[in-house]
DNA sequence: AACGGAGATGGGAGCGCTCCCACATTAGTT
DNA sequence: AACTAATGTGGGAGCGCTCCCATCTCCGTT
């Protein structure tokens, strides 16, 4: 059996097939309620029969909507974060949209210029609605689309009072988690290896590390805080420059997995021993944190289920729905390792 | 009720503002040179001050041909392989496409049923053409894409003789240069960690590894050669394995990096140290090489450059090109670093 | 001066759907 | 028995483009 593959079947050769006329085929193919058991069998019948899989551009053409979802990631962000992040999130996303039988349309975005043409491709009308990853505290982007008058829905926040409909993980509770455990373990000098102060997820996990320290009953020490960039490289100087500053610190919260492996490098070349002399917390938990020697205990952030939520939520606003909550802040979980 | 698109403008009114016909308008947004300089200049000026993009949907439509590209990866493998290697071919296959103006439409496949679906959206004519990520050697869906007419190219083959169009990296030759770097150092037992043997990913670097001990002048040793499954997990037993066979073994050559770190660990518990007592090889160059300690030593292969290609010959294949070669293979390179 | 042809241009004819209105049927009501 | 709902159903009217053919110019030729 070969497939007459110029001849795809269209409606009305279904609707011809089965004695009916294209508007009942096209409301047995949506589902809709209106149509009689019976004449929903016999479409059904010449629709199995004829092989009929329905023509998306005519689809979105006469019924302007696509049935995809853009998600953007700034391809500085992707080399920037633990790698796994992004397939994570996208395994999320992925998998929420098949189960909708939506089209995931990925984009990476890597210049202006970029930035640029993607806002032409939703002017297009490519897709349905936008799912925007890790946004700056200053892109214009999340409001642009908005006033192309598409939903959005954002992974993080730019600020405390984000008026865009996000998901976020609890970055605060993540610092606080962190801290605890260290002062549950008998530390008291507590130091932090902190993310780029613009970003709004490094404030977060420090105002996190600060609550921690306050409700354990430590003072908090400005000596005791660095600024990292994400990068291995920048939680290695961070580190060095803590040792320096502070050579009695017995335990670092780094605000990532990466930095952390940045600080034990730092930590080696002092002579520390971890966890002996200095306790470790990343987060992320990503690969690396187990590979690391000892092992990282590390807050788990609930990443593929961000991304589920982000899709979920998507739907919901496309489809007009009730749109129940347009921020979403997931819990985060300490994983104990070695490494405290 | 959601975001009702006001007033797009269509082909028509910028027709009518430049003053000309449809089929004008159609001709300069195309590129087509039977226009005279004047009359493109005018339409362009149309388009500019109505701020006009032409609808996909009707383009599709009307021209058949979507400007898409759908990229699939079946879910299993993202798991299993080393985790960037995914956002890396992602990251190179989107920014070719994005060169050409085409857009990416990413398909985790995460079950048979999900497998069917995706077929589904094939003959819906979504997409121009299909990327394939890691198949495997029973797999179907490349002769299925075919049967649909859809111009396909895999990332790796299935066998020796690949009727498909494929970008793959030289495994063979990522064998070789393991060895044979293993040999300059000074090892004649060299072990090896393979793959799984129905991929023939692990049969290609298993190859590699053999020709290049019959090169060094070294005999074959089947002792020597022992099967990891890609995770860490699979690695360390294989390990155990290989030291338990041939305790004199002064070199290993696992076939991915993460089954290196499972190599690893089984040589430490066994208090045999890197790479003083027993060298060892990776491949992928994945950030996990950088962070073992010692850092290890491994076969980079060029993922991105592996997507660009692939997409370079989809795109290629599409516009009717002359194809100018449906297989093309990417060197390796060996990356020295402290554990040999 | 008449003619052929190349280059530009306009616009009809769809592409395969969804929307929606008109038109049956059939059931329910007085 | 006449009348009003429901409930199903058919098919016209587009959606905004690309294709392609008929036209119209404007030359160079003979």
């Amino acid at each position: 059996m070969s497939g007459r593959q110029s001849g795809r079947p269209t409606l009305e050769q279904v609707a011809a097939r089965a004695g009916v006329g294209r508007g009942t085929v096209s409301r047995v193919i949506n589902g809709s309620p209106r149509v009689s058991e019976q004449t929903r069998t016999a479409v059904a019948r010449a629709v199995a029969e004829l092989g009929y899989v329905p023509n998306q551009a005519a689809r979105a053409l006469a019924g302007s909507r696509t049935d995809a979802i853009a998600l953007v990631i700034p391809e500085a962000e992707a080399r920037l974060f633990a790698e796994p992040y992004f397939l994570d999130l996208i395994r999320g996303v992925s998998a929420e949209l098949a189960e909708a039988d939506k089209q995931l349309l990925l984009t990476l975005v890597r210049s202006e210029q970029e930035r640029q043409r993607f806002e032409q491709y939703l002017a297009a009308q490519r897709v349905d609605g936008v799912l925007l990853a890790s946004v700056h505290g200053d892109d214009p982007l999340p409001d642009r689309i908005r006033e192309l008058g598409l939903p959005v829905v954002m992974n993080g926040r730019r600020s405390e009072a984000e008026p865009v409909p996000y998901v976020d993980s609890d970055n605060i509770g993540a610092g606080r988690a962190a801290v605890a455990h260290l002062v549950g373990r008998g530390r008291s000098r507590i130091a932090t290896v902190t993310g780029p102060p613009d970003m709004y997820v490094a404030r977060a996990r420090l105002g996190g590390y600060r609550a921690g320290l306050a409700e354990a009953g430590l003072a908090p020490d400005e000596e005791l805080v660095s600024a990292g960039d994400f990068t291995e490289e920048g939680g290695r100087r961070a580190m060095r420059l803590l040792l320096d500053r502070s050579p009695d610190l017995d335990a670092v919260f780094a605000a990532s997995d990466v930095m952390a492996a940045g600080a034990r490098g730092a930590l080696r070349e002092a002579g520390r021993r971890v966890p002996e002399d200095v306790a470790l917390v990343g987060v992320d938990d990503s690969p690396v944190a187990r590979l690391m020697d000892p092992p990282l205990t590390s807050v788990r952030q609930p990443i593929e289920e961000m991304g589920r939520t982000m899709a979920r939520m998507l739907l919901q606003h496309i489809a007009g729905g009730p749109e129940d909550a347009p921020k979403r802040v997931l819990p985060t979980e300490l994983v104990v390792r070695g490494s405290c």
